[in-house]
DNA sequence: GAGTAGATCCTCT
DNA sequence: GAGGATCTACTCA
């Protein structure tokens, strides 16, 4: 199992990478506790030119200043007010572009997500939207700008790849205030995996 | 099965 | 002081 490297996360092309990412192993490490999980399914947010980004227009604030760094770094952030949100900050610096992981094929630790997310048994909500997949891996904002070459968290290869039929798009969730952007066909997911978010298709 | 309301708090205006 | 890259539970059918 590979580690990705820096380079795989500051290649320019913030959709190419969200592609890329599907069938990839997110794995988190605190305190020597392990979990992990088969990415799934994802959104692109592609900066300054995206208006359901929160870099939209080049904004830049505290709590997004590390989208604006190099590609390779975490940006967790709270959602109304509950759920933790997990992003892969990607590109170059000063270009804020991020891959949202929506959802999630659990591997390692499911007895600890189980825990975490106070559920009885495995079944497909576990992992399955952002808010759960933080919350089954214990990921929170203190973990904000954390790098993805550590090992407290980060993502890795095991040479699995869908193919491009298992590959769907749509648009995004969640982002209906974001005009014309809300169209755009940003959010990628593994046909038929129980796990991605939505109806299922 | 589908639709709606409520939770709940950090961040920016 | 408002609103958000969401989820769950509850209603109604």
């Amino acid at each position: 199992m590979m580690k990705l490297p820096a380079e795989f996360y500051q290649r320019k092309n913030v959709v190419q990478i969200s592609k890329d990412l599907l069938g990839k192993i997110l794995v988190t490490n605190w305190n020597g506790i392990v979990t992990s999980g088969r990415i799934v399914e994802c959104e692109a947010y592609a900066g300054a030119i995206d208006k359901a980004s929160h870099a939209s227009g080049g904004r830049r604030t505290a709590r997004n200043e590390i989208m604006y760094g190099r590609g390779g770094f975490a940006y967790v952030y709270l959602c109304y007010g509950i759920h933790h949100l997990f992003n892969v900050v990607t590109n170059s610096e000063d270009v804020p572009h991020a891959v949202l992981i929506r959802a999630l094929d659990p591997l390692r630790g499911i007895d600890e997500m189980l825990l975490r997310t106070s559920k009885k048994k495995l079944d497909h909500t576990l992992t399955r939207g952002p808010g759960n997949v933080s919350k089954a891996l214990g990921i929170v904002t203190k973990y904000s700008g954390s790098s993805l070459l550590g090992d407290k968290i980060f993502i890795a290869d095991d040479g699995i790849k869908y193919s491009r039929k298992q590959i769907g798009a749509s648009q995004r969730i969640g982002v209906d205030y974001a005009g014309r952007d809300a169209l755009l066909p940003y959010r990628f997911y593994v046909k038929g995996n129980p796990f991605v978010s939505g109806k299922p298709r």
